[in-house]
DNA sequence: ATCTCGATAGTCT
DNA sequence: GACTATCGAGATC
C-alpha cells in the first residue's frame, strides 16, 4: 500500500490505534510468547500532546538465561531495568549513537525482556520525519539527526522530507526510537502508565490481527544464534531486513 | 541486491 | 583496550 491517502495526517484509517492498554498482566508471561504476541500491537508515544503511533511487526525475545541477553552476566547499572517488574521500559545507549526499546517481561527480579525492533508507522507520520530527518529539532532529545539529505523523488506521504521513504523511518531499532523520540530517559517508565503505552491491535482488513508471523534468528549478535527468537510480521514492508 | 566501513560513547574485562 | 541487540554511505556486482 502506498498510503498516499488524502488525510494530511497521514493516519492510515485500517490501522488506527483503537486497542486498550495492554496490562501488566500481559507482560508477565513466558518472554518468547509476549515477542510473538507483540505483533500486531501499537507502541504509542505521546508528548505534549503530540501522538505518534506505530503498528509493531517485528520484535526479538532475550531470555536473561541465554547469553545474548543483557542480563545474562547479572545486575548492573546499565541493565537495572530488566530486573524491575514486567510492563515497563529497558531503554540502552548502542554503538554510542542508537538507543534501543524493550519491554520487561516475566517475574520482577529475573532479567527477561522483548527488543522491539521495527513498527509501521500508523499516526503522526510527519513528526516521525521531523524527528529522523530534521527540519525543527527533536521533541525531547537534542540528538538532531543531521543526514545528509539525497536528493530523490519519492512517494509524498504528509510531511515526507526531502525525498526520504517511510519505510526508512521506523525499519530498525536504532530508527524507531528516534522516530518517537525514545531515549534513555524512557528507561524503567511503566508501559501501562505512559507516556510510551502499547496497546492491543486493531484487526487489520479480513479480521485477522495480523498476517502470517515468522520466527527466525536474531539480527547483530553473536552468541547464542541458533534461537529462532525473532518474530516478523510476513511481507510487512517496514522490517528491519526482509525474511529470506 | 549485497558488501564493507566508519561514526561514536558507554560498559565491561 | 575490546566490544557492542545500529545505521547510512559508498563501492561493487
Amino acid at each position: 500500500m502506498g498510503g498516499a491517502g488524502s488525510d494530511p495526517t497521514g493516519v492510515d484509517p485500517d490501522l488506527n490505534v483503537s486497542g486498550e492498554v495492554l496490562p501488566v498482566e500481559f507482560y508477565e508471561r513466558d518472554v518468547v510468547t509476549v515477542a510473538r504476541e507483540l505483533i500486531g500491537c501499537v507502541l504509542r508515544r505521546e508528548t505534549d500532546g503530540t501522538v505518534v503511533a506505530g503498528r509493531i511487526v517485528e520484535t526479538e525475545a532475550y531470555r536473561h538465561d541465554e547469553p545474548a541477553s543483557h542480563a545474562y552476566t547479572g545486575k548492573s547499572a546499565r541493565n537495572a531495568a530488566m530486573f524491575g517488574p514486567a510492563g515497563h521500559a529497558y531503554v540502552y545507549l548502542i554503538y554510542g549513537m542508537y538507543e534501543c526499546f524493550n519491554v520487561v517481561c516475566g517475574p520482577a527480579g529475573v532479567g527477561n525482556a522483548v527488543l522491539i525492533r521495527a513498527v509501521e508507522p500508523v499516526e503522526g507520520i510527519a513528526r516521525m520525519f521531523e524527528n529522523r530527518f530534521g527540519s525543527g529539532g527533536g521533541p525531547t532529545d537534542g540528538a538532531t539527526d543531521v543526514v545528509q539529505a539525497r536528493s530523490r523523488t519519492a512517494g509524498n506521504i504528509a510531511g515526507s522530507a526531502r525525498g526520504h521513504r517511510p519505510e526508512e523511518l521506523t525499519s530498525g531499532p536504532g530508527k524507531l526510537c528516534r522516530a518517537f523520540g525514545i531515549t534513555r530517559e524512557v528507561d524503567g517508565m511503566s508501559l501501562v502508565d505512559g507516556p510510551v503505552t502499547i496497546h492491543a491491535g486493531r484487526a487489520i482488513a479480513g479480521g485477522a490481527p495480523t498476517r502470517e508471523i515468522v520466527a527466525t534468528r536474531r539480527i547483530g549478535i553473536s552468541k547464542a544464534t541458533e534461537l529462532e527468537w525473532r518474530f516478523v510480521e510476513a511481507g510487512n514492508e517496514y522490517v528491519s531486513r526482509r525474511v529470506r
